[in-house]
DNA sequence: CAGTATCCCTTATGATACTG
DNA sequence: CAGTATCATAAGGGATACTG
């Protein structure tokens, strides 16, 4: 439910709807255009499915997001209210992009970066026809190392295993590089030079396949200038 | 500690270290200006001090805060990363100021009203000399009923007894609309027009003693339009 | 697809009292 | 002033299996 601060401040109401575990994050994959239940699921894949359904009706009932039922079909979306929320994920993203760089290996989920990915082809600069981009992740276990990204049509769907068909590019780099080339933490140009980062695959591919890419809403964000002497760090209590 | 979400996104890293409960509030009253553990206890009434002080400690840990103890005058500051929290605060503030209009009885603190008010005072409206502000809550039981404000020297102090100085201007009204005057849900000339507020004392000062507060930072903030049907609400479950 | 049903268990938090 | 110490309770949340 989210307890009472027994405060009149709009700050303290705000967060007594939004400052429980998970909250934000169901906020943000809706904003990002998440409905299905299993597709919410897909951006918070560590959370149970019995938290995701508890959040959601918390979320209706705060009239955050609305639950449709189309005979079967349904869908939550944000009301208007929740709509309204999207300067707040924002300002958590930008804030966290400038400030918590030092991202975790825990943190390095393939499957969550492929499901990022596949939400942000530029299909305009893809080439026309089926384009099956192979992503190679040495140094990561082996069931999770290889992924597949079949764009056709306008769609974009990922495949942990090879779905057969020829590929047009292979993407090889260790997680974290690609990672942080999707954040912001480090450009293209930069990766691509220094070899963190290698695209296989035709000559007059290989340069436009940056552009296939929109990366994470928040890569363009400025970091701060790294100042004499900071501690970066987690809380770790 | 607020356990790893396990992803990369900024977001879900920013979370980690602001989802729990409180250390919200507690950046408010550092960003508000509040540096001392026993001020910032006055803007956190309800939270025990043991956690607070394990809240500070997180925050200082992750390199939100600092901590000053010059000799032993201890000192809360926020650090760079801190002060860039300040866009999370307003975004929230102001959610919360259009979203949540609905207050609870419970979230109706004379106390905490008093100590925002006496922290906004707008010194150069107020006249020179000693200023003393009685408030009276009818409704309210009888030990938070009655406050005194006063205001001298550019300074201003709540007391919760009669500090014994004449007094210069009565306000009386029911708790509730006082926070509404505060909060921009209500303005004063409204108010005061249907007497929820009413002012007593001299004639020539009446006039001019809404212009002696700065209302709350989110006042000012543009409520959205009622629409046809909404449910408003907290989580109740 | 869209959830429920259980079960367990840590731990977060509230309340209160005390200290250098 | 600036916290610690202690304690007990509730509940929040993780894991897993199951269902219409």
């Amino acid at each position: 439910m989210g307890s009472s601060y027994y405060q009149f401040c709009p700050v303290a109401k705000a967060m007594e709807l939004l400052d429980e575990r998970w909250t934000m994050l169901i906020v943000r994959e809706l904003v990002t255009g998440s409905q299905h239940f299993n597709e919410l699921r897909r951006g918070v894949p560590r959370m149970s499915p019995t938290l995701l359904s508890k959040r959601l009706g918390q979320l209706v009932r705060a009239g955050i997001a609305d639950r449709h039922d189309d005979d079967g079909d349904v869908r939550y979306t944000l009301t208007s209210a929740g709509r309204d929320l999207q300067p707040v994920v924002e300002a958590l993203g930008v804030w966290g992009t400038r400030w918590i760089g030092e991202i975790g290996d825990e943190d390095l989920d393939p499957k969550l970066l492929l499901w990022d990915i596949h939400r942000n082809i530029d299909h305009d600069a893809v080439p026309v026809g089926r384009t099956t981009i192979h992503f190679d992740f040495p140094g990561t276990p082996a069931h999770s190392r290889h992924w597949w990204l079949v764009i056709a049509a306008g769609q974009a769907d990922v495949c942990d295993a090879d779905p057969g068909f020829p590929v047009t590019i292979t993407i090889t780099a260790a997680l974290r590089y690609m990672v942080r080339v999707w954040r912001g933490d480090l450009d293209w140009r930069t990766a691509l030079r220094s070899g963190d980062v290698t695209i296989t695959g035709p000559e007059e591919l290989r340069r436009s396949v940056p552009q296939w890419f929109t990366l994470s809403v928040f890569a363009p964000v400025a970091r701060p200038v790294p100042s004499a002497s900071r501690r970066d760090g987690q809380i770790t209590s």
